[in-house]
DNA sequence: TTGCGATGTATCGAGCCGATACATCGGAGC
DNA sequence: GCTCCGATGTATCGGCTCGATACATCGCAA
C-alpha cells in the first residue's frame, strides 16, 4: 500500500521522506491520517533495494562544488527509476478484491489521473459492490437487532449505516461520469487539472 | 485496542473465539470489517496470562461427564475476570488522546452503555474536536490547491471534507443530548436497550 | 545567547492483518 | 447409506504499520 502510494508521488518528482509524509498527508488527507516514519523509512529502503527508487544527489541550487564541509548528510532525495514505473503500472493493473478496502480504494482512487479509464470503472464497481455488501450486513443487524444491541451500539450502526448509502451514491455518480468519458463531477477540469492526460509514458 | 473490545464483550456474557470474532464484526461493523484471527488467538493468550480472563470448562448442556472420549479438545471458552473488569474501567477512564482516531473512538462508543455520563462527553468533545481539525486541513488543502492536485484528488478531498462536516453535526447532536441526560437520539431506549443501567457494578 | 519549533533521518517493540493449515459437524444431494 | 461441502472452530507465520523515541540542524524570536 505504502509501496504505491510512494511510486506514485515520485512518479511526479523527486522529494526526500519528510517532503513525502507532507505530500501524502494532503493527497490522502481524507483517507489516513498521515504515514508513519516507522514505515516510510523502511519502506524506502525496501524500494531502492528492489531497484524501484534511487537516491538522487540533492543538486544543490548555488554552489555545486565544496560538498565535504561540515560533512552534511542532510536530507536524502529519492526519484523514480524505469523499473519503478513498471511496478507502479504493474500495480494498478493488478488491483484486486485488497484494493476494494478502505485505504487501498482511496490510494489507488488519488492516483487515478495515472490509471486508465477501464481499470478506473472496474476499481469504482469493486468498490461499490464492497460497499453495498457492508450495507446489506449493517441493515440485516438494525433490522433484527433490538433485541440483543443497546442504544449507543444502535445509533453507531445508524451513523454507519447511513455513511455506507451515501459512499454508494457518491460512487454510482462517479461510475456514470466515468462510462461518459468525462472526468470527475462535470466541474471543469480542463483548467483545473494539469496532468490528467499521461495515461502512461 | 483489540483488548478493550475482548473485555467488553465478555463483560456480557463468555464467548469462544469463533463467537467473539462474529459478536465484533455484528457491533462494530460500521468502524473495521472483522478482526483477524492473527490478532484474535494471540491476545487471548495475552490477556489470559495477564489474568484478565479465564476459561470456562464449556458447560456441555447434556451429559456433564464422560468426558475424555474421542479426546474432542473443541471450543474454548473465556469468560472476564474479577480483574479483568477491574482493567476494562481503567481502560475507560484513561481514554487519552488515542481514543479519538476513527478505530479507537468506535470502538469506544460501542462500550458507552458501559461508560459513566462525564467519560461519555469527554470522548464525545475530544472526537469531535480531532474531526474539527481533520476538517480544517482539508478545508485548507482544497481552497488553496487548484494549482497542484488533479480532478480525482480534488473529488476526493471533497468527498472527505463532506464526511467530516457530517460527523461533527452527528456528534453535535450526540453532545446535546448527552448534556440534557438523555439517551440516544431521543429514539425510545427504555424498551429497545435491556442494559443502560449498570454504569459498573 | 538562549531556547524553541520546524525540518530531517532513523530505529525498536508491539499490534494487527492476510494467508494458510487442519479438524469437526450437520445437512443437501444422489 | 454415502459423499461432499460449507459453517464452525483453533492456531501459526511473515510482513506491514504504528507510536514512541532519539538525535541533529536551521532560522528566528525573546
Amino acid at each position: 500500500m505504502l509501496e504505491f502510494a510512494i511510486l506514485g508521488l515520485l512518479h511526479e518528482s523527486p522529494m526526500h521522506g519528510y517532503e513525502l509524509r507532507k505530500e501524502l498527508a494532503a493527497k490522502l488527507g481524507s483517507i489516513r491520517a498521515a504515514i508513519s516514519y516507522g514505515s516510510l523509512y523502511p519502506t524506502l529502503r525496501r524500494l531502492q533495494a528492489a531497484g524501484y527508487i534511487s537516491e538522487a544527489g540533492e543538486t544543490p541550487p548555488t554552489k555545486p562544488e565544496v560538498p565535504a564541509l561540515t560533512s552534511k548528510r542532510g536530507r536524502v532525495v529519492y526519484k523514480i527509476t524505469a523499473e519503478g514505473k513498471e511496478r507502479f503500472a504493474d500495480l494498478i493493473a493488478q488491483a484486486g478484491p485488497e484494493t476494494y478496502d478502505d485505504a487501498g480504494f482511496g490510494i489507488h482512487f488519488a492516483f487515478f489521473a495515472r490509471t486508465d479509464q477501464a481499470t478506473r470503472l472496474r476499481i469504482l464497481e469493486g468498490r461499490r459492490r464492497k460497499v453495498e455488501e457492508r450495507r446489506e450486513s449493517m441493515r440485516d443487524v438494525l433490522s433484527r437487532a433490538g433485541e440483543r444491541l443497546d442504544a449507543y451500539t444502535l445509533e453507531l450502526q445508524r451513523h454507519g449505516l447511513d455513511a455506507c448509502e451515501r459512499e454508494v451514491r457518491w460512487l454510482e455518480e462517479l461510475i456514470v461520469n466515468e462510462r461518459s468519458g468525462r472526468a470527475p463531477e462535470g466541474r471543469d477540469t480542463t483548467e483545473t487539472s494539469p496532468h490528467v492526460q499521461d495515461e502512461r509514458p
